[in-house]
Parts: C-alpha cells; structure tokens; sequence
RNA sequence: GCCCCUGUAGCUCAGUUGGAUAGAGCGUCGGACUUCUAAUCCGCAGGUCGCAGGUUCGAGUCCUGCCGGGGGCGCCA
C-alpha cells in the first residue's frame, strides 16, 4: 500500500507540473494541520512556489485546486484553499483503514521499519566511563540513550555494533590501585585518590602483591565486571568492550604514529611531538601527541583506537556519544582522523547536554555521585529507561531524585504499558468468552467510525516518519513523544468504545480487535526502540 | 574574551525543520466505576514562548544584539 503522503505529494507534483511549474513529489511539503478543521492533510506549495510561478499564491493554489479536484488523488473528497494559500485536503476514513491494514501486515517486525541505513555498518559508542567506580545516575541516562539509537539505527537498516571504550590504563588506574592499597593497608589515601566507599569492598577483596599496577589492573577488571551488571539489569548489552589498554599497548600504536611522521605531518618542538592539526580543520594550530615525557597523549591513543574502528575494522559510519563536559576533544578527535586520511564526516559525535542531580543537600564534593543501582531498585529498570528518554539530548537536565522517587507512580512509563496491559487484557477476556479474530480482509473495518478510534490509527499513521525523523537527528525521545500519545488515544478508546460487550455487534468487535491489535504493534514497536518492557499486565 | 547547548503554563518538558486559535504530564479545583484493569477518562483554571530589533504572506522556530542558566577552550584523561 502506498502511503497517503506520496500519494498526494505525488498528485500535487503532477499537477504543478501540469500548470508549467517545475516540481517534483520530494518538494511538496505536506503535514497535519493542527486543527480538524483544516483537513486531514495541507500544503503550502501554493505559498511557497508562487514566486517562480509568476502568480499570486491564492491564484496558484485555486489553479491547482482544479486540477486536483478533477483528478482527485486516492480518498480525497474535497480539496479547500485557505489563509494565505494553503491547501487543505479533506480525505475519507479509507485511508486510516489502509493503514490500519498496513500496520497490520508489517507487524511489530515489519511496520515502520525502514531501509535508510541500506545494510551499512555503524559503531555506536557510549557510556565509556572509566572502571574506576560504579556507574551513576547520569551514566544511566546516557546508556539508555545511546541504546535507543542503536535500536533506532537497526530499525532503519543499519548494521549496528554497541561499543564501550574501556580506560583501563593510564593515570586514573594507577591511582585506582593506589588508592586500593592504601585502603588495604590503613595508609591515607595518596593525593587524587578515589575516597569512594565502593574502594572498601575491593580492599577487602583484594588479596594481590603489593604492586600499585597489578592492584589497579585487578581492580578496574573488577569494576568492570560490577558495571556490565549494572548495564545488564537495565536491559543493556554491548557487542563489544574495547581495551585501551588492548590497542595503546599494541604496535598499532607505533604505527599509526610512524605514518602520520612518515607523512610530514608532525614535527618535534620542546621536546615533544606534535601533529599539524590546522591543516585538517582543527581551530588550533597544533596538537602534542607525544609528551615530552616519552608517553603518548589521550588523543594519540584515541587516533589509534579510531584508525581501528575506521580501517582495521572498517565501520561505514562511527557514532561517539560524549557528555558536553568532553566539547573540547571534538576538533582535534576530527582533526587527527582527518589526518589519518579519514573522512571527518563519517565521524559522529553527538554531544549530550549535561545530567546533573538538584538534591542541594548533598556533598558538593566531587565523587559523591548516586549509583544507578540506587535509583533502579527504587523506581525499576523501565521507568529508569523512559524517564532519561523524555527529553532532547540537547536539554541539560537536572534529576530531582527525590521527587523522581515521589512520582514513580505517575511515571509516563506506566501509563504507556497499562495501555498496552489493557490490550493484552482484551486478549485475555477474548479467550475466555471464545471470540476469536477473523482474518483482517474478513473484518469490516468501516465500521471504525468513532473518533476515539480513528485518533488511534492517526497515531500509528505517523511511526514511519516518527521513526525515520528520530533516527535521522539521533532524538529517541521524539519515540518517546509519539508512543506517550498513541497510549493516550487508546486510553481514550478503551474508555468510550467497548470491544467486548453485549451491546457491541459482533462485526464491530471484529473490527476493534484488529484495531486493538495495531494498537499492541505500535505499542509494541514503540517500547521495543526505547528499550522498555511491555508487559502483558500490571 | 571566543565557541557549543539552552530560556515555552506554578514545576518538568514536547513543539512535525517557517504555518492557521502554542501542547502534554505533574500539581490545583470539579466531575465519571454493577461492563474488556479508575495505574483510566472528562472538564475548569493556568502563556507578553527571556528582552529588543530584523527577515516575509506568516516567527516559539531563521538572522543580529543584549540578559540569565549549563558546558567547553591543557605537554589532564
């Protein structure tokens, strides 16, 4: 089944056309008015090309209103100017029966999934944090939203691989093992050691050499172990955890710097290496790539680590979602792939605005962070998940635990899966009175003429493009958005319009089950990108 | 000082890439359960979209300048 929206862009192309004026269906910007009253669908077209036309807009847009209501395009009944020029098209219910049976026939599988990413591969990267602790409460948000983007991505045709970066080498490690010791040992802790009480129970764990490095090796393996649970208990799974410890330690290193000096692209000053990062976009001039001390800086490492995911492993695309506080390492992460002969633009970095907790009351001191175990036992992994998904990536957002905890239950994440409970209520309360589906062409879905009903199917009409525009600006939460109000539509109709019941004849039934079916897949589809449980019942 | 994000209802936030009378949740107040879950539904109240200009048929959305908030500008990672 074409979709209404190329059907009429395509019915409006050919009528400009018609008219001399050059168009075609990708610019034909159509979209829902706000108001009933202006139709199910509206153009501006008439506004926008009247210029080139040589007309004034109310003027083209009653040309084009001829034609189109000569050769009216698939369920259109009426076709009105109005305002400035707007085309406003007035289509009959067959078209939300069309995608009624759309929504039916892709399925949860099927239906708006989308083949945008065409088989190509992408690395997402995300959460990285260091095994130094376990993860806090913002490291949760940004596991639920680089998650959500791997899903978003594979629903629209990537191939996509989940990657954590773990930092097990360098400074924060050694201090790590240092702390550990000293804690072990009922030493003070050494200057920029980590005072968290998580360092206790690795203390008491340890039972090592001595030895400052293997008790940070053990102790960030530990850690790590720790944080693959935590992931794991939000429904969180990598295909991969990569060493830094694997790649900087490993001659890929040496080598990725001997080709950026074999190319002349570095020279020595104070003693120390740098890279012409001016000459691949980087605002600065230069950038140290090996210090004066002998050891490699972090972006010598992270250029190796990215030769790796670009060539080594060869990702079409490669996604690093970072914390705005990281801003700073993006001009010379793009410079130094760029100088490593990569194409910057297959390099993403989504930066997320920062998560920071309002509870004034706690210590200001650094490293007092909330573990996410804490908030997850007190709320649950789904409400956790929904919540950190409600708002843009680009809005800085300040969790209120306290009141987090307070509002559990008024959480969106219950009022979306109580309207899918509520579907598999249906189910259930069918089984038991022996009424069962008749296959979808059987049903008469022209009997769905009550409001209520017909919002629901408004609302699984615009997933595709829901999905499609979430994927595209990296913005699960525009899911979020859509799947909170198809949850309301079906409450609506849940309330005023029994599917179930004596007074409902049964062709009606019939057809309302298969609208509560579309209902469950939309549902269904929805929760799943945003890695939430729909549960059967509540 | 320069760069990025941001300012929308009492609170937390959406806002279909410039559309028509700006929306939702929570909170307040008032209604609706002998039916498939009231974890729901319906209604009332609540707004100079930070401020001032500009662009055009039309601006919460784009441009400029202010003001406020968050973040960034290392031989740290």
């Amino acid at each position: 089944m074409t979709a209404i929206r190329s059907t009429l862009a395509d019915a409006v192309a050919a009528s400009l056309n018609t008219l001399g004026i050059e168009a075609d269906a990708a610019s034909v910007h159509l979209e829902r008015p706000a108001r009933r009253e202006h139709g199910d669908w509206s153009s501006n077209v008439a506004l926008t090309k009247a210029k080139g036309s040589g007309r004034p807009p109310r003027q083209l847009a009653a040309e084009l209103q001829a034609q189109l209501t000569e050769h009216p395009p698939r369920h259109v009944h009426k076709v009105e100017i109005a305002g400035p020029g707007f085309l406003n098209f007035y289509l009959d219910d067959g078209w939300l029966y069309d995608v009624l049976e759309d929504v039916v026939a892709g399925g949860e599988r099927d239906y708006a999934r989308l083949d945008l990413g065409q088989g190509k591969t992408v690395q997402i990267e995300f959460v990285s944090a260091n095994p130094t602790g376990p993860l806090h409460v913002g490291n949760g948000w940004w596991a639920s939203y680089g998650d959500a983007v791997g899903r978003l991505l594979e629903r629209c045709g990537w191939l996509v691989s989940r990657e954590y970066y773990v930092n097990d080498t360098g400074g924060q490690i050694r201090r790590l093992g240092a702390s550990l010791l000293a804690r072990r040992n009922g030493e003070p802790l050494p200057e920029g050691g980590y005072p968290a009480g998580f360092i206790k129970g690795l203390a008491a764990a340890y039972d090592g050499p001595d030895d400052i490095a293997a008790a940070g090796r053990w102790a960030a393996e530990r850690t790590l172990g720790y944080i693959k649970l935590q992931l794991a208990e939000i429904n969180i799974h990598f295909d991969q955890w990569f060493s830094q410890a694997s790649i900087e330690e490993s001659p890929a290193m040496g080598e990725t710097m001997a080709q950026l000096e074999a190319g002349g692209l570095t020279y020595t000053e104070d003693g120390a290496l740098w890279l012409r990062t001016a000459e691949f976009g980087d605002p600065r001039e230069k950038r140290v790539l090996r210090k004066s001390d002998g050891d490699w800086t972090y972006l010598a490492g992270d250029m190796t680590y990215h030769w790796n995911k670009f060539v080594t492993r060869g990702f079409d695309r490669v996604i690093n979602v970072w914390g705005a506080d990281h801003e700073g390492q993006v001009p010379s992460l793009k410079a130094g792939v760029a100088a490593l002969g990569v194409d910057p633009e297959r390099l993403e970095i989504r930066l997320g605005q920062m998560i920071s907790l309002a509870s004034g009351r706690m210590s200001k001191r650094a490293g007092n962070a909330v573990d996410l175990d804490d908030l997850v036992d007190d709320i649950g992994p789904d409400a956790m998940r929904l919540l950190s998904l409600v708002n843009s990536p680009d809005q800085a957002t300040v969790v209120d635990l306290d009141k987090v905890r307070a509002e559990t239950k008024e959480s969106p994440v219950f009022y979306v899966q109580m309207a899918y409970a509520r579907i598999a209520g249906i189910g259930r309360e069918a089984d038991k009175r022996g009424v069962s589906r008749v296959p979808v062409a059987e049903a008469d879905l022209t009997l769905l003429t009550h409001p209520r009903e017909l919002e629901v199917v408004r609302a699984l009409s615009e997933l595709p493009e829901v999905v499609a525009l979430a994927c595209a600006e990296r913005a699960p939460h525009k899911v979020t958005t859509w799947v909170r109000e198809l949850a309301d539509r079906f409450h609506g109709f849940y309330h005023d319009c029994y599917v179930l019941h004596s007074d409902v004849p049964d062709e009606l039934t019939q057809a309302r089950l298969w609208l509560v079916e579309a209902a469950r897949i939309g549902l269904g589809i929805g929760l799943g990108l945003l890695g939430v449980a729909a549960p059967e019942r509540m």
